[in-house]
DNA sequence: TAGTGGTCTAGACCACCGG
DNA sequence: CGGTGGTCTAGACCACTAG
């Protein structure tokens, strides 16, 4: 890791300056922002990365650690580590908030409304981070819990990130796995705005519902591994059998 | 902290066995409990705890780890490790959700409307984990977000846990610093559930709206540090001009 | 200057897993 | 059985804070 001793390269004060396993993590998140490992392999131990880059295993550890805690990696004792997937049980625990009546998370089935390419909307432009004059994809659809029509979204994605998704046979239900698995971007986080507002009449009809029912807005920008917004979604919600959790901790 | 040797007393295989930097954490979360230490009590360094309990630094700076990244405590270089206040700062960071359209987040003022007792309702005894027969204290309260009245909340509080809350002259507007200060009562996380429906007449009034606009529900228990429910919160906000953060990590 | 938390290292034993 | 992560220890140097 460092040319000169085992301490550290830059005086500590500097700005700029990043503690050891720091370093480390940067290094072992642009390897799999890279694809160097993909979602589902399994990383060299402990050991051999703290050979590889003449660190302590301790220090090692210390980002894997980090790394495990954002959900990037998954530990198993007497296994190894592995870069984390996009299954469902991880969308349904991290990105899908919303829960049905019963109590039983379940991932929501998908009907595909629209995909359309489009020039970016000032508001795309904001919320995506793009340049004006730079494309987008949108889609709409309408997801069902449970069978029952639940929730209409809307999503706009930048066109550039994602060549030949408009074009796709079928898009899939899990959107985040797809990204990871056909065009190497995973979804790290996000931050997510909620309002409560009226049903405007579209998503009225297409939820099966009188036109000013209330519906939960669900305004969310989901963020990379470098942090860079790869999907603008906004989803009504109705929620009269269902609710949003949100834990305070 | 062990009697024989510097391992394990229990075999590690045994039911209810724990990591000894568990342990070491689990008497420290009772010490806090139990007001042996204040909140802003600054406590004895990492060496003076680790000579106590006859374990290494490490293992109990793993235990402190853990309990800052649960915001129980606070530590600061070359100071020393703290005792986490409930100041309005922290409420405002970890407990309340409701952003200003500005987007800069803002401590609401609170209009007291009612205080009383009551003997449980079957959902408070189901909410807060009481037996039947117990009795609560209810607070209405509206609270104003710029000066704008934004949210009509109701609270209902176990009484045996708040003797003296009801005939209080002044109700403070930050609940939960009061239930530390005055009650020894740490409010360590919560969930919360939401949902969109529409105003009811009396709060649409309290709110100054039309009944029936689509207000946001938030309906939260929060929990102690042993995971015992302390505080039922209703909350109905209008969210034309602020929305709910939530972050997606 | 003394004491604190922050970082880093080195080595040990353990439980768990697969072959 | 050997290799993995999980835990625990001991000791070192650093930066920051207070007096």
């Amino acid at each position: 890791m460092n040319e000169k001793t085992n301490s550290q390269d830059e005086a500590r004060g500097t700005p700029g300056f990043l503690p050891l396993y720091r370093q480390v993590k940067s290094l072992l998140v642009r390897r799999i922002a890279e694809r160097f490992w993909q979602p589902g392999e399994i990383l060299p131990s402990e050991m051999q990365i703290a050979a590889e880059l003449g660190v302590s295993q301790g220090t090692v550890r210390k980002a894997l650690d980090e790394m495990t805690a954002e959900r990037l990696l998954v530990r198993r004792q007497g296994r190894g580590t592995f870069v984390a997937r996009h299954d469902e049980s991880r969308i349904l625990f991290q990105f899908f908030k919303i829960v049905p009546e019963t109590g039983i998370p379940v991932f929501p089935e998908s009907h595909l409304r629209r995909v359309e390419t489009a020039l970016a909307s000032p508001e795309e432009v904001a919320r995506l981070a793009l340049r004006p004059g730079d494309s987008v994809i949108r889609i709409a659809r309408v997801r069902s819990l449970n069978g029952r029509p639940t929730i209409s979204e809307y999503l706009a994605l930048p066109l550039e990130r994602f060549p030949g998704l408009v074009g796709q046979a079928d898009i899939p239900n899990n959107l985040y796995d797809h990204f990871a698995s056909d065009y190497g971007i995973t979804i790290a986080g996000g931050d997510e705005s909620l309002r409560a507002m009226a049903a405007p009449a579209e998503d009225a009809a297409l939820l099966g519902i009188p036109e000013g029912t209330p519906l939960l807005a669900i305004d969310r920008v989901a963020l990379d591994l470098d942090g860079k917004p790869v999907e603008w979604r906004y989803s009504l919600c109705d929620t009269r059998h269902c609710h949003y959790v949100s834990g305070l901790r």
